[in-house]
RNA sequence: GCUCGGGUGGCGAAAUGGCAGACGCGCCAGACUUAGGAUCUGGUGCCGCAAGGCGUGCGGGUUCGAGUCCCGCCCCGAGCACCA
């Protein structure tokens, strides 16, 4: 009783056979049809009101040479899963997918081949799209990107632009991270432990122009916004430590010298500590330090601020040995009035709070193996551990705990205008200059008359051109520089000499606004469409790895703020939700190529499918917390999958369903329902596996509705499947199984007739009883005391009787 | 050091404070088979013949009842880190 579908020939069998599932002809079917049919295609104007838009979005790849791996497909499926459940949920849903192609990455591997990035990645998006159509993603590829097109990276160029028209972006010579194997600067989020995030050489410090994006400026709404953000916790929280909020108070020191007194502030977290503070430190880059040197340290200071300038950032932090000078210079406490020594030393960081601190060696460790080594006094000023601490020797404030101390004095200090409460960020400013080749040319031109000219919104894209020879030296300068004919241009403004920005800008400002693009992906004319952000941001639903929880998502989330504060959008956050979802070892071990443990797609595609692939990867454990792929356990998913199909194939339509069987599948579309909209795929599939069992136990014939919801069921899984088996039932050219909505969930028929309750004596389970729904407490207590098994161990009349409906009794004695 | 996650059978893992181990792998036994690395059925936390006892990293606590809540540790993973 079935439907030939396949156009691929079937296995020859032996006429008794019953057919099976062969899942390379059934994907192959699907996918073509689904091509044909446009079924992946999206009506972006979603005029059905009661389909109402909503846009699920993937992170986009970079397109690698070596194709798409596990952790892609890991990914693009269980976001794919929820993109799909949506729109059996009733919703229009739009799920794009692109490329992010430019950058260090691609180039790096280029010149490691010896191929050209530019012809290199259209091949590799197209094998990218031919696995990526293989595994049975539900994307319209009408609305992609691919981040290294002019189309694209024109508008790239049109953000910078927006932000630089808002000072957003601005050049400043900058001790920066140079990474001397890749031989460009890092931004500080790409530098790991002092190394270079992606080939791992120790980076070094130098001294560059660069264009910089003020972030910091943005780090309150940034941090702000994460309290209402409906996000995955572990994403948050890298965030706020990458923010780095901390709150404090500056204080003002006054230091004397020949010329008068001079004002040093710091910056503190501690100000309720102030009677404590024994000296001042300046790092050694302070501004402050050449006024209020005396002539007899001049020397000394003078050599330590050489030595710490030529060291690279990398020992500066890692170098934990305190070193410092003595300025000569002694400034007074606020607090006490007490003359301390002014100290230079590199532990203290010009980039953070003032370059400036305030010693407190008795209550910060830093602080004391500085006093220690240097033989400078610590004075104890609060006594006692956590909520018990009180200040001493503190005056007036003695007796105040640390928080009533912190209040306390920076008002009293406040009222002299010696102190106040500020705010500091970790955040430093993001620098997207980048001295290579791959990647969108920074639109900006130097005139000598009328300098720094952005390059005119019309005059885009200013195009990366075809350099045979793109390989980055030690000069600083980016390789576009040696294309002079791109290089020397004519001033947009007076249209006298002038020369091209040579950097390109950093990866991440591609993929920061791309989930904006896609819905527009089609228009020449702007970057995004009013409209059409209109209909479908903010994102409804993003879904990606958790290494992008700084980089990536905070940018995307600056630059968001950053065109709506341009007028360009009309929301501050881009993503209403986001889940992280978890790694994907094997055996227990990381995956990579030097293990020679990767695997490959094609290859389990080829062997089990790429539906099986797909719902064992999603099998594996919970979602949000990765899996561990182990060859042996995908047959048991293969199995269930079998099942199905045989299931499907015997059903028959005649007689009615039985009541059992349907109560487990109400049961069933209700739980798979609520873990697949929790991303709780492994227990959806497990529910599925269980039902799968009911439905064929002992060797029954399942009923026509009893099989079929569970194709629906299983459908955002196993897409290919589900259509096979559905069009079976319905007719090869009927609606796909995703516009067939989603089982009517019957809470009546659901339910149970009798509920087992586990009897409890003291708390020890000591076996159950049948009840009645509804049964009281007296029902169950009888019930229990007929069974001879836990009578045994109750003595006497029960001291106290727990009873909860339809799960437990316990009775005390 | 600070901030998050997480520690449960042989393995991957389930479990709104209410029968710990659902589901799957593996393993054992059986059925069907010329055959089985196919399929189906049953079993499978540990100790014990059994009755029963013991079991969710360790030690306490709250509760009629704790994998789950509280306190203190240990271990693993991630983020941040001379950030004042």
């Amino acid at each position: 009783m079935t439907v030939p579908t396949s156009s691929a020939p079937t296995q020859p069998a032996a006429a008794s056979e019953p057919d099976r599932y062969d899942p390379a002809a059934v994907e192959a079917t699907w996918q073509r049809r689904w091509q044909e049919r446009g079924t992946n295609h999206v009506d972006l104007t979603a005029g059905d009101p009661a389909r109402p838009p909503y846009y699920q979005l993937m992170m986009f790849p970079y397109p690698s040479a070596e194709g798409l791996h596990v952790g892609n497909l890991f990914a693009f499926t269980g976001t794919d899963i929820q993109g799909r459940f949506m729109r059996q949920q009733g919703r229009t849903v739009f799920q794009p997918l692109g490329f992010d192609a430019f950058g260090i990455h691609s180039e790096n591997y280029a010149l490691k081949v010896g191929a050209h990035p530019m012809t290199m990645t259209p091949r590799n998006v197209a094998n990218f799209r031919r696995q990526l159509d293989g595994a049975g993603l539900m994307v319209d590829w009408r609305y992609s990107v691919d981040t290294s097109q002019p189309d694209y990276y024109r508008w790239t160029q049109w953000v910078f632009l927006q932000l630089h028209k808002q000072g957003l972006a601005y050049k400043k010579k900058a001790a920066v991270n140079w990474c001397p194997f890749d031989k460009t600067v890092l931004a500080n989020e790409q530098v790991i432990d002092g190394h270079c995030e992606r080939c791992g050489t120790a980076v070094e410090q130098r001294l560059l122009e660069q264009w910089f994006f003020r972030i910091s400026d943005y780090a309150g709404r940034l941090l702000d916004d994460l309290e209402w953000l409906d996000w995955s916790e572990t994403t948050k929280t890298a965030q706020r430590n990458w923010i780095g909020r901390s709150t404090g108070a500056q204080v003002d020191f006054a230091i004397a010298t020949p010329e008068g007194d001079k004002v040093a502030t710091v910056f503190t977290t501690r100000v309720d500590t102030i009677f404590g503070a024994t000296y001042l430190v300046l790092a050694p880059e302070h501004p402050l330090v050449d006024v209020v040197t005396t002539p007899e340290q001049r020397a000394a200071v003078d050599a330590y601020r050489e030595a710490t300038a030529r060291q690279d950032v990398v020992s500066r932090k890692i170098d934990k040995e305190k070193t410092g000078v003595f300025t000569g210079a002694t400034a007074t406490n606020p607090a006490t009035g007490a003359p301390i020594p002014v100290w230079i030393a590199d532990y203290v960081l010009m980039e953070y709070g003032t370059g400036a601190i305030m010693a407190v060696p008795a209550h910060d460790a830093r602080d004391l193996e500085f006093a220690e080594k240097f033989a400078l006094p610590v004075v104890a000023v609060v006594e006692g551990e956590g909520a018990e601490a009180r200040l001493v020797g503190s005056a007036q404030f003695d007796g105040l705990t640390v928080e009533e101390g912190k209040q306390a004095v920076v008002a009293w200090l406040a009222e002299r205008g010696a102190a106040r409460a500020t705010t500091n960020y970790r955040l430093h400013d993001w620098c997207i200059s980048r001295q290579r080749y791959w990647g969108p040319p920074i639109p900006i031109v130097y005139c000598e008359r009328c300098g720094t000219v952005p390059v005119p919104e019309s005059q885009l894209p200013v195009v990366l051109p075809f350099l045979e020879d793109f390989k980055p030296d030690d000069s600083g300068v980016s390789p576009l520089a040696r294309d002079a004919q791109w290089y020397h241009v004519a001033c947009p403004s007076c249209g006298g000499d002038a020369r091209r920005e040579t950097d390109v800008s950093d990866t991440f400002l591609d993929s920061s606004w791309y989930f904006l693009r896609y819905p527009s992906a089609d228009r020449a004319d702007v970057a995004f469409d009013r409209e059409r952000t209109k209909t479908w941001l903010p994102v409804n639903s993003y879904i990606g790895g958790n290494e992008h929880a700084v980089l990536h998502l905070l940018y995307s989330r600056f630059v968001t703020m950053a065109l709506k504060d341009a007028g360009h959008l009309d929301f501050d956050e881009p993503f209403a939700t986001f889940r992280a979802h978890g790694l994907i070892v094997r055996e227990g071990a990381k995956m990579s190529k030097s293990k020679g443990n990767v695997i490959n797609p094609d290859d389990t595609i080829e062997r089990w499918g790429a539906d099986t692939f797909r719902t064992y990867l999603m099998f594996l454990g919970p979602y949000e917390e990765g899996g561990d792929f182990r060859d042996a356990g995908i047959s048991g998913v293969r199995r269930f999958l079998d099942r199905l199909y045989n299931s499907a194939r015997d059903m028959t339509s005649e007689g009615a369903p039985d009541r059992a069987v349907m109560r487990r599948l109400h049961q069933a579309i209700r739980k798979v329902g609520d873990d697949i909209a929790r991303l709780s795929y492994n227990t959806a599939i497990a529910e599925m596996m269980s039902y799968v069992n009911v439905l064929r136990q002992g060797e029954r014939t399942p009923h026509r509705d009893e099989v079929l919801p569970l194709v629906q069921l299983a459908a955002a899984f196993a897409p290919h499947l589900a259509e096979e088996l559905w069009a079976r039932a319905h007719g090869a050219d009927g609606p796909s199984v995703f516009d067939a909505g989603w089982p009517l969930y019957d809470s009546s028929l659901a339910a149970e007739a009798s509920a087992t309750i586990a009897v409890q004596v003291n708390g020890k389970t000591r076996g159950t009883v049948q009840l009645a729904k509804d049964a009281g407490q007296e029902q169950a207590v009888a019930a229990a005391m007929a069974e001879p098994g836990i009578a045994k161990f109750v003595t006497g009349e029960p001291r106290k009787v727990i009873f909860v409906a339809g799960r437990l009794l316990n009775l005390v004695v």
